[in-house]
DNA sequence: CTAGGGTTAG
């Protein structure tokens, strides 16, 4: 009694006090001062015992195990006089544990071979470790054994023996088991719960959860993680909501799933609310919590609490500095993360990927090769998630080199038919400009998403061939595998504005919210107006623009302008003209395009006018350029002046080639 | 001495 509400240090206080020494006293030390955590305490206290018996030896073997001093405990191991079925059982399931399924088998067969004979809590262990290494013939030579020494309606034993068969995607087996077992427990019915989730019958586990017998702490965790993992966050927090009214204490795993779910929903309030339990329940060193927390506030915007979260983390393990350098990555704070990354000790997979994600979503692609090339040389196995992301950095910089080079080694790592990976191909090969690659790649990708339809709808409508990319927008149509998003109907639209399909165009555009429910935005809008303006039929595009229920993206004026002076009509390009710079007030972007779109329509006055008085206003937007990639180095040309250094060869090579053609 | 639940990128 003593022991377990009491504190170690006025124990150990007693113990020194005590006169004499009393076998039983000191075991119970020794597995209190485990319990509390206090591993080096115990261990002397093992070390200094005059005499030991086989309690002790199991006492101090399964608590190294427990906090993974693999090596000690088997050091102990061997070194014990008292082999019996307990020190046995404790040295096996810690190996499982710690992930040493294979030197568990082997134990077990020491153990064996030694004459011992298991019992159902070895057998749940070894069950465990089949489970784990997926060894199908493994786990029959066990269930064979079983069977012989008479456990196979032992409860622990049934439950492993579900789960075994769980692992192995096995859940006619496992529901057999389940449905012939004469008494279930809460692990039974749980077991059960996650095999629903896992043939994707999310409803059907949620029916079992409402409907099971008794339900403890963890069933409450499962069901909370298995909806915060499928993407229903709000029911997730909605479970916790109730399992606290319902007066269950939640636990470590259980209050890591909410903040997951949390953190998805930016609900930083509510975070807050659940961090004030956590402190409370002193949590908050967990490596567990602490990365979860540090990944709710950053997504709320917060890697200021982040940052405090993240340094009060005891034992930081690879995820929790993975979700700092992904907070800083998602905040734009680019120098933090590159600076924690390096500080990372073990490296993995992710933490990688969370450094290029950030450097891809603030366009910094110079960074993104550098790390990549890092990557590579640490030996690091780039995944497919490293793959399309530096891919779509090649895209961006239509930098066709560099994407050849990375599809090559893609399929070097076997990446050549993952949907994710291909997606980032047919997009970067379009946007390159190497549209025979992109549809090679399209035509033999085995499956397909909505985005991998984009990039190739989009991809040949960019580069000149809309008519095909509609018609590859009507076999999208046949395959009827999933609805068009509005991204998909938006490269359509641009599809039918860029080959003169107007009434086409139109048709799509009336049936995104009819047939697709889709609501159009400013952007779809814009390619109608375009699309109108470009067939010269302006009233049609004026009218359209004034109607829009939202407000016209300048870009929408500006075609319609394009428009005008395409079609000669001097005075709707004064009502236009007016009206983006209306706009034009109100955005920096808006001058620019501006003074782009008169120095298109040649009124060279106006566009002097308006660079000045962006001047005058201190706005400082660049204008448009282009670039052209030649050797991995990106050559820029500007549209105000010759910028680039050898501009007047390109432009005098450019007029040869022109006269070239012309004699032709 | 045991079976069931946990965090990060895309």
């Amino acid at each position: 009694m003593y022991l377990k509400s009491g504190k170690p240090n006025d124990i150990n206080q007693m113990l020194k006090e005590f006169d004499g020494f009393n076998l039983v006293v000191h075991n119970c030390l020794i597995s209190a001062n485990l319990e509390w955590g206090k591993l080096e305490e115990a261990r002397q206290l093992f070390d200094e015992m005059p005499e030991r018996n086989e309690v002790s030896w199991t006492a101090i073997i399964s608590g190294l195990l427990r906090y993974g001093r693999v090596e000690e405990a088997i050091w102990y191991f061997e070194r014990n006089p008292f082999p019996s079925l307990f020190s046995w059982t404790a040295a096996i399931s810690g190996l499982v544990q710690n992930g040493l399924s294979v030197k568990a088998m082997k134990l077990f067969v020491e153990m064996l071979q030694s004459g011992v004979l298991p019992n159902n809590v070895t057998l749940t262990s070894v069950i465990r470790a089949c489970g784990e290494l997926s060894d199908f013939n493994l786990g029959m030579c066990v269930l064979g054994l079983i069977v012989k020494v008479g456990f196979e309606h032992d409860l622990s034993v049934s439950n492993s023996l579900i789960t075994f068969n769980l692992r192995l995607n096995d859940t006619v087996s496992a529901m057999t088991i389940f449905n012939r077992m004469q008494s279930k427990d809460v692990v039974s019915w749980t077991a059960i719960l996650d095999m629903y989730v896992q043939i994707g019958q999310l409803a059907e586990a949620r029916r079992v959860f409402d409907e099971m017998p008794e339900r403890n702490e963890v069933s409450w965790s499962t069901m909370i993680s298995r909806y915060s993992q499928s993407g229903d966050a709000e029911e997730a927090v909605n479970l916790f909501i109730h399992m606290v009214q319902q007066g269950f204490k939640p636990n470590k795993s259980c209050f890591a799933s909410v903040l997951s779910a949390l953190a998805s929903l930016e609900a930083s309030v509510m975070g807050k609310i659940v961090h004030g339990h956590i402190l409370k329940f002193g949590m908050e060193r967990d490596a567990f919590i602490g990365s979860s927390l540090v990944d709710l506030y950053c997504k709320c915007g917060g890697t200021k609490d982040g940052r405090v979260a993240f340094d009060s983390i005891l034992e930081k393990n690879v995820v929790c500095w993975n979700s700092m350098v992904g907070g800083y990555s998602l905040n734009n704070q680019l120098e933090e993360a590159k600076e924690l990354f390096d500080k990372i000790p073990r490296k993995d997979n992710i933490s990688w990927n969370s450094l290029i994600t950030g450097y891809l979503e603030y366009e910094k692609f110079d960074e993104i090769f550098e790390v990549f090339s890092d990557m590579l040389l640490s030996g690091e196995r780039p995944s497919k998630s490293t793959f399309s992301s530096v891919l779509c950095a090649c895209a961006s910089l239509a930098s066709l080199e560099r994407g050849k080079n990375l599809h090559g080694k893609a399929i070097k790592l076997g990446f050549h038919s993952d949907i994710f990976v291909d997606t980032a191909l047919v997009d970067m090969y379009a946007k390159s400009g190497d549209v025979e690659s992109s549809k090679k790649i399209f035509k033999r990708m085995p499956k397909r998403n909505e985005i991998s339809w984009t990039a190739m709808i989009q991809g040949l409508a960019e580069n000149g061939f809309a008519e095909e990319a509609l018609a590859v927008f009507e076999e999208f149509e046949q395959t009827k595998s999933f609805a068009p998003n509005e991204l998909l109907m938006l490269a359509v639209l641009f599809a039918c504005s860029h080959c003169g399909l107007v009434d086409k165009g139109l048709y799509y555009f009336n049936s995104m919210e009819k047939v697709y429910h889709i609501q159009s935005n400013d952007r779809h809008y814009t390619c109608v107006v375009d699309m109108l303006s470009r067939s010269g039929r302006l009233s049609e595009a004026e009218k359209f623009i004034l109607d829009m229920p939202c407000e016209p993206e300048v870009q929408a004026w500006a075609a319609l302008l394009s428009g005008c002076k395409t079609y000669r009509n001097e005075r709707m390009a004064e009502r236009v003209a007016e009206k983006i710079s209306e706009l034009a007030e109100k955005n920096p972007g808006g001058y620019v395009l501006l003074s782009n779109v008169y120095a298109s329509a040649g009124r060279w006055l106006d566009v002097l006018h308006m660079r000045k008085l962006m001047k005058e206003k201190g706005l400082k937007k660049s204008g448009g350029y282009s670039w052209i990639e030649v050797r991995n180095q990106p050559h820029f040309f500007y549209s105000q002046d010759g910028s680039h250094n050898e501009s007047s060869e390109i432009y005098g090579l450019l007029e040869l080639m022109r006269s070239e053609m012309v004699l032709k």
